[in-house]
DNA sequence: CGAGGGATTGAGATTCATCAATCTATGTGG
DNA sequence: CCACATAGATTGATGAATCTCAATCCCTCG
């Protein structure tokens, strides 16, 4: 379910101590990953600012046009869709290096919603300029492939969840996977506590549950020692046991690793 | 002459009136959209034959490799994954026009596995030979891009219906869709009743329902007098109920006029 | 005419949603 | 520093949606 959603007019410039592409520390995760070191000015000259977003401030709107492309920088970003009785269906999670509102048809209407889970800062390219950057740089057009394949696999992947798991199954996957993305995100390979700022509606929104049987999920997947949620933390008891009952293949890891 | 290998056992070469792209009924539809007549003749000198393959029969399966990706030239095709414990999503049913089998990394295992809901003929393409075609011709890679595009977006649309919609507005919702795009492949822009080859098992596996729960949805419907599936017909009464039902927006019918 | 795959129907169990209330942590203004 | 407001988490009770199991029916095809 959805509360009133901002109007969308709360990007904020990154006033100072705006980062350069040469030092970026995401770069391997994102659209400029293998570009080559002395093109990076070139791209750059692409990228208009930095941004800034408050959590919960929507970043653009289903059914509206976006003069930007974005990458994400800083913080967590949540795609959705609203259907019209209110409810919401978040599509992904996006993590820092993730590409936000790319689209074939560069002049369509955004076809889902992005909204900031915490607070985010976002590298924005004017839309208008990517035709050309595409066809000068055939890296990053590869590369755009490669990001664009790899979301279509998850949201396939999904899709199998969604429609054949129960809850308990759905939410150890959907943890499990977002798990596997933070550590291999935050080069972190063996924690096994990650920062996880979604509240139990936003999983609920996810995995297509309410967010009392989220709760009541939680307590059983808690109770029966394999994972818990608490103060913006997600701790794994015993990954073996929740991958099983996500039936979450490890093979799927790599798909996280175009890093 | 060069021997082409064969890709995959229960596929039948069509020994006798291929079919050349000069003359392809769907090539608007198609990768070839856009291609110039003169470049036809080149473009179809990648395609190394064309298959028939029997209804229900598996075209390449997830997990495994595969040397070619396909054109759907006949017949309606269905993209699935399963699970660990039997059951089956159907994430996509392809139809005449279609592409089967493309994936970024060209020489990773399929993601998804493809059967045959009916009798289908395939226009085959070697894999090994698509970054060539891609770099060759830009009219071609542009629209890998926007199919891509397009299927990514029925996928999301497919994630909101099964996470967020009740078993009659899912129903509603696929065969809503589905009748769209079969009145745009075969140009019956004002048909109210079309071929659907699908078992009522079938819908339950595209729509996460048993097909128990499937009947019993279909009769209500029926009842309803909005729509009626029978002897692999489906009989739309009631298009614009149907379309509120199932939060079908016909904006969306435009995404499938990428043709 | 029999066999087999779908379609249909019924009965009962289970999962999950809904409604409603309480509780807890956190932040805010006075 | 406290009183209060608020969002999120938690729990209970109840009902609806959907699944499971089981039986029968109806085509189509050989």
């Amino acid at each position: 379910m959805i509360k009133k959603p901002d109007p969308c007019s709360h990007l904020f410039p990154v006033e100072h101590n705006q980062t350069v592409c040469t030092e970026c520390p995401v770069r391997r995760l994102a659209l400029f990953h293998g570009v080559e070191e002395k093109d990076l000015a070139w791209t750059q000259s692409y990228r208009s600012s930095q941004y800034k977003v408050a959590p919960r401030k929507e970043i653009y709107r289903e059914g509206r046009t976006s003069d930007f492309m974005f990458t994400l920088y800083h913080g967590w970003v949540a795609f959705y869709k609203t259907l019209g009785n209110g409810k919401r269906q978040i599509l992904r999670v996006a993590l820092p290096g993730d590409m936000l509102g790319f689209q074939a048809n560069l002049n369509a209407v955004m076809t889902h919603s992005a909204v900031a889970l915490t607070e985010a800062v976002l590298c924005a390219f004017p839309r208008k300029d990517m035709p050309e950057l595409l066809r000068n740089n055939l890296s990053v057009a590869k590369r755009l492939t490669e990001l664009n394949a790899r979301d279509m696999n998850i949201c396939q992947t999904r899709l199998v969840t969604i429609g054949q798991q129960s809850a308990i199954e759905r939410i150890a996957f959907f943890c499990t996977e977002l798990f596997h993305r933070v550590r291999s995100i935050y080069q972190q390979p063996e924690a096994m506590e990650v920062f996880f700022p979604l509240s139990q509606e936003d999983i609920g929104d996810a995995t297509g549950l309410t967010k009392i049987h989220v709760n009541r999920t939680l307590k059983a997947l808690r109770e029966q020692g394999l994972m818990e949620i608490s103060s913006r933390t997600l701790k794994i008891h015993d990954l073996k046991a929740l991958e099983e009952l996500g039936g979450f293949e490890p093979s799927l890891i790599q798909t996280y690793s175009l890093y």
